[in-house]
DNA sequence: CTGGGGACGGGGCCC
DNA sequence: TGGGCCCCGTCCCCA
């Protein structure tokens, strides 16, 4: 039985936003009790397809090397490209993907920066619900040589950053929450969030470990469990060299003061 | 104190 | 450009 199903301590020590002071309380994504069955099991793929006989099954050694191992290509995490400026003239929908306008139709070639900045504002920048003011970095276009002006997209819930618009547009979402579970309430930023939510309701558990057949909601969860079956864990202490399967283990046990000597 | 499960957040990549 | 998905990570709770 599940030991916390809905009974999260609800506004407990982490820090949330006070979404109640949000705008956007139209949900776009719900799911309905009874649930649709029939698209949630085109949206979820069978145990046996997720099940990491499959597809996992390597995950365990993968992590045993991933200190040694370059997994992702340095290549695949520079930014591929500089925010055009003029990809903000059709900023007119919520940043749900949803009831988007049609695209403004193309500037005529802009001239100056300042004709630049106040076009932006007039197309549409300033009205985006989740944006900040226009960037300064961006009222120059000799800035956008610096790569020190590539995040160049404000939250203007948090003030944070983001190169790409797309990033930002996505952030915003974890403020508006525009997912809600339609048996509880609860809402989320992204559909699958939300999906992954609603098992917690219906007690599906498509994710199986192949050592020991136990089933997982989260395919998260999974992974850390796999780690229990592995020897040698994938985060190590450097004083004790003692591993441990989950990076928050290793943390409380370095917290706790490590005692020095491996075990 | 430690190990592990449950629930969830968020950035990045791919299509 | 947006959505789906993956991966990594955090926090909470319990045994």
């Amino acid at each position: 039985m599940p030991r916390s199903f809905l009974v999260r301590k609800s506004a407990c020590s982490r820090l949330r936003p006070n979404y109640s002071e949000l705008h956007d309380s139209s949900p776009e994504f719900t799911f309905q009790q009874p649930y649709d069955q029939a698209h949630l099991l085109a949206a979820i793929p069978p145990p046996e397809v997720l099940n990491p006989t499959a597809s996992l099954p390597t995950l365990i050694w993968d992590s045993l090397l991933a200190p040694q191992a370059q997994p992702i290509g340095w290549a695949s995490l520079l930014p591929r490209e500089i925010p055009k400026v003029v990809e903000l003239t059709s900023l007119s929908d919520e940043d749900s993907g949803k009831g988007s306008q049609p695209p403004s139709p193309p500037s005529p070639a802009l001239s100056s920066s300042s004709t630049l900045a106040s076009s932006l504002e007039a197309d549409g920048y300033a009205a985006f619900p989740g944006l900040g003011p226009l960037p300064k970095q961006r009222s120059g276009l000799s800035g956008a040589k610096d790569p020190r002006s590539r995040k160049a997209f404000n939250c203007k819930y948090c003030n944070k950053e983001y190169v790409r618009l797309g990033a930002l547009k996505m952030h915003i979402r974890s403020h508006t929450l525009p997912c809600v579970c339609g048996t509880c309430g609860k809402a989320f930023s992204r559909p699958w969030l939300l999906q992954g939510h609603v098992r917690t309701h219906t007690g599906e558990k498509p994710f199986s470990c192949s050592h020991c057949n136990h089933a997982f909601a989260n395919r998260s969860n999974l992974r850390a469990h796999l780690q229990t079956h592995s020897d040698v864990k994938k985060y190590q202490c450097k004083t004790c060299s003692r591993t441990f399967s989950r990076m928050s283990l290793l943390h409380k046990h370095q917290e706790s003061g490590c005692s020095g000597g491996p075990r």
